[in-house]
DNA sequence: ACATTGACCTGAGAGC
DNA sequence: TGCTCTCAGGTCAATG
């Protein structure tokens, strides 16, 4: 699940629960997740020390300790954070439960394995490493980048969008929404498309992605005129077509072809 | 050098 | 009920 609106959920979700609060224990349940450090390294950085602020880029989320580390959390496909008072009530799938002095918990939970947990010593330097693009809402990025940035791919518009080395933060869900906001077909060609097509695609990127931040990312808050509440086998397009499922790039697309002729082949 | 494919991991749901 | 099969919103190594 957790694309960049879902992360920046958490982040807020993070910042109302843990910030400020003086970590009592550090316990790392698995260390097989596809990036781990060791539960001695994660002791040794938190314990004691207090989160001060967080950050995000793309998908990726930041906590920054008194001590100086910043702790990374990749969330796969599956993981998301959760706060309780009680350990019992901790996620099934806990990976990493921090417990604070005033006795709550924070778990991180992620049931498929395929979320990371690091120390890094700073954002920036950890973004140059992995080569992420820029976020797809920071607000220096401009239409002509973003156009620049995805229209270098020879790949489709979708694979595209979901490069995180191009932008970061687009996964399945938001870039299939985003191309239907846009009215572009997700098999359009993205190294083909015209400027009016992009300076769409920028625009309906920012929207899709404040909106979904604002509605909690719950597909039962979105407006009833975007893709994700109806994006399922037996959904309709708003149009009152039937979406097509198909797969393209690797990953199982949902589009109106009626409304969705931008760029289409 | 670039894009595409399959593997990674676990569990839910469909179909028999 | 229980078994097998397919699929899932992310990435990365291997392949073309």
């Amino acid at each position: 699940m957790p694309e960049l609106p879902d992360v920046e959920v958490f982040r807020c979700y993070f910042d109302s629960t843990s910030l400020h609060q003086p970590i009592a224990e550090v316990a790392l349940l698995s260390q097989d997740l596809r990036q781990s450090v060791s539960e001695g390294e994660l002791g040794d950085a938190l314990t004691g020390e207090q989160f001060v602020r967080s950050a995000r880029h793309g998908k990726y989320f930041f906590a920054h300790c008194s001590g100086g580390a910043w702790l990374m959390l990749h969330f796969g496909m599956t993981g998301y954070l959760s706060y309780s008072r009680n350990s019992d009530a901790q996620p099934r799938h806990t990976r990493l439960r921090l417990r604070f002095e005033n006795g709550y918990h924070l778990a991180y939970a992620c049931q498929r394995k395929l979320g990371a947990i690091l120390l890094v010593e700073n954002v920036e330097d950890f973004v140059r490493q992995e080569g992420l693009g820029p976020d797809a809402l920071d607000p220096h990025l401009d239409p002509d980048s973003f156009a620049q940035e995805l229209s270098g791919s020879r790949s489709t518009i979708k694979a595209a969008l979901m490069d995180q080395q191009r932008i970061a933060g687009i996964g399945n869900i938001y870039s299939d929404e985003i191309l239907y906001r846009a009215r572009v077909h997700p098999a359009a060609r993205a190294s083909r498309l015209k400027s009016q097509v992009w300076r769409d695609l920028f625009e309906a990127t920012g929207e899709v992605l404040h909106t979904a931040i604002s509605c909690q990312v719950d597909p039962a808050r979105f407006p009833s005129d975007y893709l994700l509440p109806h994006r399922d086998k037996e959904g309709r397009c708003p149009c009152g077509g039937e979406l097509v499922r198909r797969k393209i790039s690797g990953r199982t697309a949902y589009f109106c072809p009626k409304c969705q002729i931008r760029g289409a082949a």
